[in-house]
DNA sequence: CAATAAATTTAGCCCAATCTAAAAATAACT
DNA sequence: AGTTATTTTTAGATTGGGCTAAATTTATTG
């Protein structure tokens, strides 16, 4: 089945808020999401529902189906072993390799990405911490926590980074913190939450 | 000035017709060049004259302006290079790097083309023997000359092929014949110019 | 040099992806 | 429960890229 980049890009953001939300997308989250007006989530909901990607009914919200999920998962895949690329072989910062793989990851060759992965030595996870799932769609799961979730006198290490905007990995940078950077918790501020 | 893809196809496609033929480009050819119809390259001719990309008057063909000039040989640049990579680190063959360096060429990154560039070491020359365009738009020139022009007794070796098609290439493998192979001219078939 | 052939352009249409404005369905609140 | 607010969908328009059929311009040739 053919899907355009449009067309995937929608797939993947609706596996991204299910994913966050934990329950199925609604039409207005996926056009903030999108950045798009929601009349034409409404439109590309009805042709990823014709093509079998989603499970839609009117006013309701939606799911991915299983191919939908698939299509997905690869997307995602295809994404983030771009970005390590990027970052390990292009040295590329952990900021700039977003933008660059968003466009990267719609070339369509599933024997690129399989040999991208061998070349890149199957990495797990991507520059910000992300898991690759795997040619099968698995991701690797590891033991980690919220920050916030974590209480005085923990250590910690920096597994990844939820939030990707430029300017808050700049600011990180900045104070020399980057993945496998070790924490120990002091004190946490109950006013504005920090730490 | 933005380019989309398909305005990005045609600039090469004028500039490959015209490298060719040492002239000015004209709508059916190139119409049969992309595999369109002349109707539709008359319409898109018109923009790109908008856009200042080629020298455009009705009924008389096209040849590119500087700065269509110089985003084709960006876009030979970025092809060339994929391919390089393509094939000397992802190990696929000469006749499949064609079509993914295709989509490749399209991704909109100066930073990406250059980093990419030096990665690869500065290559002249792509997996089919083409150079390769500098980040300034220099090709190097090599001491080269079409086989057919060959005479028997003269020692060559192969440095590029002119058809990139599957096949073709397929069958010179076939042959064990690569770039670099060197071959001595021993006799001139007059009937079907083979040798 | 007129008449026919070939190349090119115009006219009018289609599809994908977007938009705005208005209508309809669902949710929320007295 | 009835009214208001919010969300979602429909309707109709737009832009990029493409098509076919018909008209027009340039080229060829008897």
């Amino acid at each position: 089945m053919h899907l355009s980049n449009t067309e995937e890009n929608y797939l993947k953001a609706i596996y991204k808020i299910a994913e966050r939300k934990n329950k199925s997308a609604s039409t207005n989250t996926i056009a903030k999401y999108i950045g798009t007006a929601p009349a034409s989530v409404t439109d590309m909901l009805k042709r990823l529902a014709g093509k079998q990607m989603i499970n839609y009914e009117r006013y309701k919200g939606v799911t991915l189906t299983t191919i939908g999920g698939r299509e997905a998962t690869q997307l995602i895949r295809r994404h983030r072993l771009w970005e390590v690329f990027l970052a390990s072989r292009l040295r590329f910062s952990w900021e700039a390799v977003h933008d660059i793989a968003e466009e990267l990851e719609h070339i369509k060759s599933e024997e690129l990405v399989n040999r991208l992965d061998a070349y890149l030595d199957y990495p797990k996870f991507d520059p910000h911490g992300d898991p690759i799932p795997n040619a099968q769609g698995k991701f690797t799961l590891r033991n980690q926590m919220s920050l916030s979730a974590a209480l005085p006198g923990n250590k910690v290490v920096l597994l990844g980074v939820r939030e990707h905007e430029t300017s808050f990995l700049e600011y990180l940078n900045e104070l020399n913190i980057g993945l496998g950077t070790e924490f120990t918790i002091k004190a946490f501020n109950n006013f504005d939450k920090s730490m």
